[in-house]
RNA sequence: GCCGCUUUAGCUCAGUUGGUAGAGCAAAGGACUGAAAAUCCUUGUGUCCUCGGUUCAAUUCCGAGAGGCGGCA
C-alpha cells in the first residue's frame, strides 16, 4: 500500500492552500510571476505539464517563470509513464507539506478539474488502476463487445449500471476492473464529499468571455508552431514516442500522431485539429469548474484583484498573522 | 463558345420512385468514484440557388437563368 496517497497517514495537516484553475488559455500562467516567490510556491495541477520532454503543446510555463518562481510537478514524470489522479495528490500533498515548512503559501495553478476535486475532498476507497487486471478485462470486451459489457456490470454491480451510460466504456471498464480486481463492486466503496485535512482553500476561477478565448486559444496555437512545436513532436519521435504513450493524447501531440496514422495532414489542419480540440477542452473544464462551491471567479485582465486576494489569504494564514 | 457534372443545416455531404428532409464535423448545454488534455450524454426549421411550368401537392419532374467544378474548343 502506498501510504502517501492516503490522507489520514499525512504527519500535519494543511489548511492554507489556493486553488487557481480555469480552461485551457485562460492566462492562469502569465499570474504567477507576479506572485512573491518568498511567500507562494507553484503546485502544477495539469496532467500534462507533469511530464517531461512535452513543453511547447503543453503550455508549460517559460523556463523563466519556472527559476522566478518555484514549480511542483513540473517534468517528473516521463512521457511513456502513466500519471494519475492518485499520483497527484500524493505528490502534491508532497509538495504541500514542504511549501508548508517553508512557511509559504502552496498555489495549486492548472486545468485538471478532476485533480483539484480529488485534492479537496480525497479520492474514493477503490483501489488504485492495476494495468495487468485493466488489460485482461480490455481483453474480454474486445472479444465479448461493449453491449456484454455493460450487460456484466449490470450483474456484478448494478448501481454503477445504472449511472453509467452504457456507451461509456472507459468508466465501464474501470468498474469492471474494480470488481475484477477486489472481489467488490466499485459503488461499494464510499465517495468522500467534505474537504479532507480541514483544508480551507481559497478558490480563484479564471475566466474570460468565450469569444476572447476562442482568439487566444487560435493565437496560443499559431504561437506553438512558432515556437517549434514540430521540433518537439520530431524530438519525442526521435525518443520513440507512439500514440500509445500516455502522455500523448494530450492536445497539441495527439493530432500529430493521429495524422501520422490516417496519412500527410498540412500544417494548417493539424493547427486547426488543435484550437478544435482545445476549445472543446476549454468547455469542459468550465463544465466541470462551474460544479465546484465557493469559487471566487475573477477576471484575469484585472491582476491585481486577484494579487490582492491571494496575499490577503497568504497574511491570513501564515503563523505570523494569527 | 459548346458539352457534362454540381448547387440541401455554419462546413462536408446523404436523401426524398413528387406528400416541405438527415448524418458526420462544428456550435450550445450537461455529466464526471484512482487513464480526466480522457470518456460519455442531450440539443437539428434549413427561402433543399433563383424564376417559371406540369401537378391536388415540387426541394424532388420539365424549362430558363445564376454560381461552382471539369472536359473540348
Amino acid at each position: 500500500m502506498k501510504s502517501t496517497s492516503t490522507p489520514q497517514i499525512c504527519a500535519k495537516p494543511f489548511e492554507s492552500v489556493v486553488f487557481l484553475f480555469g480552461p485551457t488559455g485562460v492566462g492562469k500562467t502569465e499570474l504567477l510571476l507576479d506572485l512573491d516567490p518568498k511567500k507562494f510556491s507553484v503546485v502544477n495541477a495539469d496532467s500534462i505539464q507533469v511530464y517531461r520532454h512535452l513543453d511547447i503543446g503543453s503550455a508549460k510555463a517559460s523556463s523563466e517563470t519556472l527559476k522566478a518562481i518555484p514549480h511542483y510537478l513540473v517534468d517528473i514524470f516521463d512521457p511513456w509513464q502513466q500519471f494519475s489522479v492518485g499520483d497527484f495528490v500524493a505528490h502534491a500533498d508532497q509538495a504541500c507539506k514542504e511549501i508548508h515548512e517553508e512557511g509559504k503559501v502552496p498555489v495549486l495553478s492548472g486545468g485538471t478539474a478532476f485533480y483539484f476535486k480529488h485534492f479537496l475532498f480525497a479520492l474514493s476507497e477503490a483501489p488504485p488502476s492495476d494495468e495487468g487486471v485493466r488489460l485482461s478485462v480490455a481483453k474480454e470486451i474486445a472479444e465479448k463487445g461493449d453491449a456484454w459489457a455493460h450487460s456484466r456490470l449490470a450483474q456484478v454491480d448494478p448501481i454503477s449500471a445504472k449511472r453509467i451510460h452504457p456507451s461509456d466504456m472507459y468508466r465501464i471498464s474501470r468498474a469492471l476492473e474494480i470488481y475484477e480486481g477486489s472481489g467488490r463492486p466499485l459503488s461499494s466503496y464510499a465517495v468522500p464529499s467534505k474537504p479532507r485535512l480541514g483544508m480551507k482553500p481559497l478558490i480563484l476561477g479564471l475566466n474570460r468571455d468565450g469569444d476572447e478565448l476562442k482568439e487566444r486559444i487560435r493565437q496560443r496555437v499559431a504561437q506553438m508552431f512558432d515556437e517549434g512545436l514540430v521540433e518537439e513532436i520530431r524530438h519525442l519521435i526521435e525518443m520513440g514516442a507512439n500514440a500509445s504513450w500516455p502522455a500523448l493524447q494530450g492536445i497539441g501531440y495527439k493530432e500529430f500522431f493521429q495524422a501520422r496514422i490516417s496519412g500527410e495532414a498540412s500544417r494548417s489542419m493539424i493547427a486547426e485539429q488543435i484550437e478544435r480540440n482545445s476549445r472543446a477542452y476549454a468547455k469542459r473544464q468550465m463544465t466541470f469548474f462551474k460544479s465546484f462551491a465557493d469559487v471566487i471567479w475573477m477576471d484575469p485582465t484585472n491582476k491585481q484583484p486577484i494579487l490582492s486576494l491571494i496575499n490577503w489569504y497568504q497574511g491570513a494564514s501564515s503563523p505570523s498573522g494569527r
